[in-house]
DNA sequence: ATGACTTTCGAACAAGTGTTTGAAACTTAC
DNA sequence: GTAAGTTTCAAACACTTGTTCGAAAGTCAT
C-alpha cells in the first residue's frame, strides 16, 4: 500500500492526458466520501455507493485507506486541521495584547472561518460544517479520543479568551455559555432547523452564509453577554 | 397481524402469572428500540440487537409493528404526541387574553415540559429529546413528511406567541431568532455539546436538567431579544 | 372441549455489507 | 527493453442485514 510519503509527491506525477482535470483517486474518494457522509451518515453510506460515484473500483478505497473506518477518519482530518487553524489565526489577531477583546469579537474569530468554509468549494464548502454537527451527534468512538486529545488547546484557547472577555462572570457560567454558543453556532452553519421537524419553518433560507451571520451573531453575542 | 382497534384492548388482558411486571412485547420493543436508536442511530441499529436486548423473538418486530422504518415511527410518534401537547398546554396557560406575553415566559413553555420529559423515566426520560436532535440531522424521509403535516400547529402556535411576545420585530427577524432559539434548546436537553469534539469541556454536567434550565433560559431570553 | 384468533418461535431467504486476494495494467527508473 | 514498484480490477470471501413463512403455542368466548 502506498505510504504518507509518496502519497505527498504523487501529485506532481505524469498524468498527460488531461481528461477534464479529473483529481487523484484517493481525492476523488475523499470528496464524494465527504459528501454521502454528510448526506447519509456513517453507517447508511456503503463503500460501493462511493466508489460507484467516485467512478473507482471498490477496492480502491481499503487499497488506500485502509477500511472504512480509516477512510471516514481521512475525511474529517482533511478539513478540520486547516479549520481549526484558522480559527486560532482569527484569535491571535484580536488579542493583541493592547487591545482590548469583546465577546463580538470572538464570535466572530469562529463564524469568519465557517463563513469562509461556507463559500470555498474547493475546501468542503458548507459540507464540513455539515460532517461535523452529524459527527458531533453520531458520538464516533474513533474521533472522539482522537480528536479530544489533539484538538484541545482549540477548546483552551477559546476558554482563556472568553474568560478575558466577560470577566464579570464565574469560570463555570462562562463554560455553560460556550457550551450554547458553539452549539447555536454549529447547528446555524450546519443548516439543522430544528422547526422543519415540526412544520414548514418560517425562515426561508436558513443555509444562506450572509444571512446566518446576520441574524446569528448578534442573537449569540447577546446569550453570552446577558447579565447573570 | 394486530390491528390498532386490539391493540389499545390488550393492556387489559390476562397476564395473570406475574412475570416482574414484564410490559408487553410491542411496548418492551418500543423500550429497547427508542434507547439503541438514541445511542447508535437508525441504521447502525440491528433488528436483532433490539429484539435480543428486549428478549422477545426476532420476527415480532415485523408482526407487531411491519417493517424497521415503520418502527422508527412507532418510537417516534408515542412521545410526539404528548409533548407537543404539553407545549401546547403550556402555552395556553400564558396566553391569556389580558396578560402581557413575555420571551421568557415563551421559552419556559418550551423548556418545562423538556424538564418534565428529562425527569420522568416513564415516559422515555431524557432520550425522546436526544431521538428528536438525531433524527434532526439524520433527516429521516419518512418523518419528514409525516411531521411536517401534522405538527406544523406547533410551529405556528408559538411563531404568533413570538410575534406577540416580540412586537419591535419583524417576522422574518423572529423566525431566525426563533430557528436559533430552538436549535440551542433542543440540543442543550440532548447533551450535545460541540466542545467535546475539540477536546474536554469545561461544563462538567451537560445533562442535570436543572443546571440546563439555569443556565439555558438567560441566554434564550438574551438572544431572542436582543436589540437588531 | 371445540373452534377461531392472536401471538410466538425457529428457520430460512435474498440481498447487501466490509474486506481480501491474486492477477492484470500502469508507471517509473535504469 | 527489463525489472521494480505502484495502482487498478474482477471475483470471491465470510458475515450481517431486514424480511418472510409455516408450524407451534397460547388465549378466549362459547
Amino acid at each position: 500500500m502506498m505510504n504518507k510519503a509518496t502519497q505527498l509527491i504523487t501529485p506532481i506525477k505524469g498524468q498527460d492526458h488531461m481528461e477534464a482535470n479529473k483529481p487523484d483517486t484517493a481525492t476523488r474518494i475523499l470528496d464524494v466520501a465527504e459528501r454521502l457522509f454528510v448526506e447519509h451518515g456513517f453507517e447508511a453510506t456503503s463503500l460501493r455507493m462511493i466508489t460507484q460515484q467516485a467512478e473507482v473500483n471498490l477496492a480502491a478505497v481499503n487499497y488506500h485507506f485502509g477500511s472504512k473506518d480509516a477512510l471516514f477518519e481521512s475525511v474529517f482530518m482533511r478539513r478540520i486541521g486547516p479549520f481549526v487553524a484558522a480559527c486560532l489565526a482569527e484569535l491571535d489577531a484580536i488579542e493583541q495584547p493592547g487591545q482590548a477583546l469583546t465577546a463580538e469579537a470572538l464570535v466572530t474569530s469562529f463564524v469568519r472561518p465557517c463563513l469562509a468554509l461556507s463559500k470555498d468549494p474547493s475546501r468542503g464548502g458548507a459540507l464540513f460544517v455539515r460532517l461535523m454537527s452529524r459527527t458531533l451527534v453520531e458520538n464516533h468512538r474513533l474521533l472522539r479520543e482522537a480528536l479530544s486529545q489533539q484538538y484541545s488547546v482549540f477548546v483552551q484557547r477559546y476558554s482563556i479568551a472568553f474568560q478575558r472577555a466577560l470577566p464579570q462572570f464565574e469560570s463555570e457560567d462562562i463554560a455553560w455559555r460556550m457550551h450554547f454558543a458553539f452549539t447555536v453556532m454549529f447547528n446555524a452553519f450546519a443548516g439543522n432547523d430544528v422547526l422543519k421537524i415540526f412544520g414548514r419553518s418560517q425562515v426561508v433560507n436558513a443555509r444562506d452564509p450572509d444571512l446566518i451571520i446576520k441574524h446569528l451573531v448578534p442573537f449569540v453575542v447577546a446569550g453570552l453577554t446577558a447579565p447573570i
